[in-house]
DNA sequence: TCATTCAGTTTACAAGTGTACGCTCATTTT
DNA sequence: AAAATGAGCGTACACTTGTAAACTGAATGA
């Protein structure tokens, strides 16, 4: 096999073995080079050979975790021009995610908080990210105008995440109740921005 | 000295010193019993006197910080009852509470999402007696049914801890500006609350 | 006063960590 | 065909970790 392709693949393996570390019970400060390499299959130092070390491995992590989220918000927006309320397939398509991708989830809310300044700050970058497109979306379909439609996003965002941190490790039924409250809080900051947004135009 | 005195004063000597270590890049899974014993000046195995384990400890600080919490909303209340807008009272105490208690915040924040299910637990305990002390207040102040009320708490809640978790590391102006921002979120919250509540009852 | 209690110490050990160094040997380049 | 490259390995070392065991000596209680 060549040797680019085989590095690639070790590369990979190291990438997924991590991932499989990262359960409810592990956060990237806690996992170990020498643990990541074992569940990898590789002997301690061959993982110098992929990455300067461990945080340097903690931030592919991350940027993978925002590309997935990226992947969400595609499939959230392409379901919205099929149809139905943008609150509740937003909503639904975000908490199906949580579940599906728990681990990758788990590592962006860790890691949010987390000890590693360099690590929160690519997290921080995401979200930011997410709110930016949420921002348009709002300021294309809507009168608000834009700092209003920016407040209005950010505080969506933030309570989103803030229930998907609580939705990760319940099942179905009781994900399926935390996504009905939800919908009525994202609700609440929509009309209240409307409301406040016309009360200024107003003036 | 009194021994039994003597040995409340080792005690606290450990948890003060727990709490210096917990800093923006350490937390209560990576702080090591013989760091904390170092940093209270005993021997490492001087610290089993005092806690079974680390963990045992870690729920003690939870809990302190947890008491904290409540001391800051005993303080909101008082202020508001000397006048000015709910809102903007709250979220400044709020804050003024975040920059001058930031490791105790920090820990709140961090075990909220961190590795250990039982510090988790214990600081969800925490933050839903917040929740609970605002719905009691949201029903003492307003027309807004119970199930809203309890909706409308939740959503503040949320928006004001993810607030605080920004303004943490932040200088007084930019705290200044976040404020700023959660209070017109709040806002949002408060207005469309009462705009679906009305709703409801017209039906 | 004398025996008991117990907070705190010293010493010790096994287990885990990151990483430096030098080697192998298949792939790639010349 | 010969030389160079580089992914992966084994060994080794200096550290840190939790905690077991046996101790000291002052405060306590009889």
């Amino acid at each position: 096999m060549s040797r680019k392709l085989q590095k690639q693949k070790t590369r990979r393996s190291i990438i997924d073995a991590a991932y499989r570390l990262l359960d409810s019970q592990r956060s990237l400060s806690s996992i170990s080079l020498r643990e990541v390499s074992r569940e990898a299959g590789i002997a301690p130092t061959s993982f110098y050979r992929h990455f300067k070390d461990i945080d340097e491995l903690g931030l592919t992590l991350v940027d993978e975790a925002g590309l997935a989220l990226r992947q969400l918000m595609r499939k959230a927006r392409s379901r919205i021009e099929e149809g139905g309320s943008v609150i509740h397939v937003s909503v639904n398509t975000f908490m199906e995610y949580v579940s599906e991708n728990a681990n990758v989830f788990r590592l962006l809310l860790r890691e949010h908080t987390g000890t590693s300044p360099a690590f929160r700050a690519a997290v921080v970058r995401e979200i930011q990210h997410f709110i930016e497109e949420l921002t348009d979306y709002i300021l294309g379909h809507t009168a608000i105008s834009q700092p209003y439609a920016q407040l209005q996003a950010e505080a969506m965002v933030r309570i989103v995440f803030s229930a998907g941190a609580e939705a990760i490790d319940v099942n179905k039924v009781e994900r399926k109740l935390i996504s009905n409250r939800v919908e009525i809080q994202l609700r609440f900051i929509f009309l209240g921005a409307i409301q406040l947004s016309v009360r200024k135009d107003d003036v």
